[in-house]
DNA sequence: CCCATTTATATCGCACACGATTCAATCGTT
DNA sequence: AACGATTGAATCGTGTGCGATATAAATGGG
């Protein structure tokens, strides 16, 4: 798989033998919308959407970075990131230019604003860890073993695409 | 959690004290980008977005359910599912009627050619697993993690929203 | 019975997300 | 030097997703 169903559940004769629980891309995609909507609201305080907020903390890591590189760290495309970025630079956290040994890329870089951010952001996890009584140990655990996932899933991804 | 960095990283003053890779919220992130690039192939085959899909399958399980009952099922509001169920009634996989004992609602219903689907979508998931080699057993663990994870966010979000 | 409230769905605006395409700049080969 | 192929980003069209709002239908209190 990914996703097939579960073998507890035998289905003697079931109706239908695809069951909406039993498929780990529907648990992934439902957590995906729960982390949006728990992010949500800290983040809108910041002024920053969540998939705005993955790319300023790649920037956080190191500045200076090319759309494409952004790209590969984050999973997108150009053609999602270019508007995303466009949106960062048009509430001056970004600035986006040409590179001038060559024209092709566009660099990323933060501006001060962007940099100042820094600070309010990294106090988000761990608001979000505190609203959630989470065991820390079990959620990393977790967090390791959908990486391996996401490792295979590029695997397959690679070999059939 | 859900995102607090992993203690093994010690960050000995670190630039910057988040790091992507240590937030669980990433890795459900780009799973869900992964899940969707892989099944796009197999779905365009049925001509169905990866959503899309997933409403088949509820509808699958049970008939004749309130565009309500959906949203609660999927996860999603209204404002995401009705655009969703009128291009599946546009390809002619379901129909849309207010009910009249309720005329608030709407019931949604497979047609003939929307059931006779669901032979053809079972094949996906395992055609899925077929082509990336995971471990079952392991596959089904995660998934349970993952929905233990949902209900602690629901209930964080119930909490604070 | 009427009006206020609630409920179910739809609409609108904004922001992803991707595939297909385009365009300019660079690279490789000759 | 020239030109075809490749590369990096941007653009376009389609389809999610959600919050805010709208609308119509049902419900309830007086």
């Amino acid at each position: 798989m990914p996703d097939a169903p579960a073998p507890p559940a035998p289905s003697i004769a079931a109706p239908s033998p695809l069951r909406l629980e039993d498929f780990l891309c529907f648990a992934v995609y439902s957590a995906g919308h729960a982390f949006n909507r728990l992010y949500r609201p800290l983040l809108d305080r910041l002024g920053l959407t969540y998939p705005q907020y993955l790319a300023m903390v790649v920037l956080w890591e190191g500045d200076d970075r090319t759309v494409g590189e952004l790209g590969e760290r984050l999973g997108l495309e150009s053609s999602t990131l270019t508007p995303l970025l466009k949106r960062l630079e048009a509430i001056g956290l970004v600035s986006r230019a040409r590179d001038p040994r060559d024209e092709r890329v566009v660099r990323i870089r933060l501006t001060d604003k962007g940099r100042a951010l820094q600070g309010p952001a990294c106090a988000v996890p761990a608001e979000l860890l505190a609203g959630s009584g989470l065991d820390l140990e079990r959620l990393g655990r977790l967090r390791d073993e959908l990486n391996d996932l996401n490792a295979a899933l590029g695997r397959a991804e690679a070999a059939q695409g």
